[in-house]
DNA sequence: GCAAAGGTTTACGTTAACGTAAACGTAAGG
DNA sequence: CCTTACGTTTACGTTAACGTAAACCTTTGC
């Protein structure tokens, strides 16, 4: 049901492959294609899934890391090939874009402060930790 | 209803005040309330918010840019105190403090791939752009 | 031939994070 | 005194992102 050549990529997965390898559930992955992030060719009833398919689900988990919504995220990839030929959209990709960019340079100063609280307050606490334990 | 000192920090907040500052509705911030994670005094039935509740809704609303619940957000922002003197308690705390920076490392890395893509996503739509304006 | 494993559709349920609206209190200004 | 601005509580409504369950194919191993 995998066929896999020695060492390379599956050409296909099938839907409870694709849950495993990611920890998520059939149901989830339905539920993405229900709202048209995936779209798997059929054999039969049954979905079987490319490995671009499998690849357009890692984006889409990555962005819900990254506190995308399924939207959002069908926006990004959206972004990936640029044959919506028409003069004005291409315009208004490349203003999406850049949008993107900055809510990720707003996320990346978010985490730096963060990240520096974080030190803060682990030193306090190993400060005490110290206090209670020596006394 | 808000003595600012010359030119430093206001004493206190109405509701308003924070929902205009930050861009969000008092309906948000009484939420924020009933779910813990502010607790401001009153002056009768209204409420006055501090200077420490501006900075903990800060949090909160930079824990929603990075895609936090509102859970989440109320145990980074406990962490700051580690006033929970029980050893047994700092050491889980110490542990949850590990964790998000694992987490935020993992969006370190996610925002950088995100960003690379962008980049080839842009250049691939002026190349189109190119094309669609020059013949 | 049949049970088990994996797949499918359909549909109702659930949780988080607010929105929206009603009905009311209170202090200031004209 | 009356309106206006700002605040309050209470409560039902809404959306996203699935969970859960029922009822049903279909292929495979014994």
């Amino acid at each position: 049901m995998k066929p896999e050549s020695s060492h390379s990529e599956p050409a296909s997965y099938s839907i409870s492959d694709l849950s495993r390898e990611f920890g998520i559930t059939t149901r989830t992955i339905r539920f993405y294609e229900d709202k048209g992030l995936l779209a798997p060719e059929r054999r039969g009833q049954a979905r079987i899934y490319s490995p671009e398919d499998r690849v357009r689900l890692k984006l889409i988990l990555r962005g819900k890391r990254l506190g995308f919504s399924l939207d959002e995220s069908r926006e990004i990839i959206e972004m990936y090939d640029p044959a919506h030929g028409n003069v004005e959209q291409l315009q208004r990709l490349l203003q999406g874009i850049e949008q993107k960019r900055a809510q990720l340079q707003q996320q990346l100063r978010d985490i730096q402060s963060l990240m520096g609280e974080l030190d803060d307050a682990e030193e306090r606490t190993r400060a005490s930790l110290a206090k209670n334990i020596s006394p």
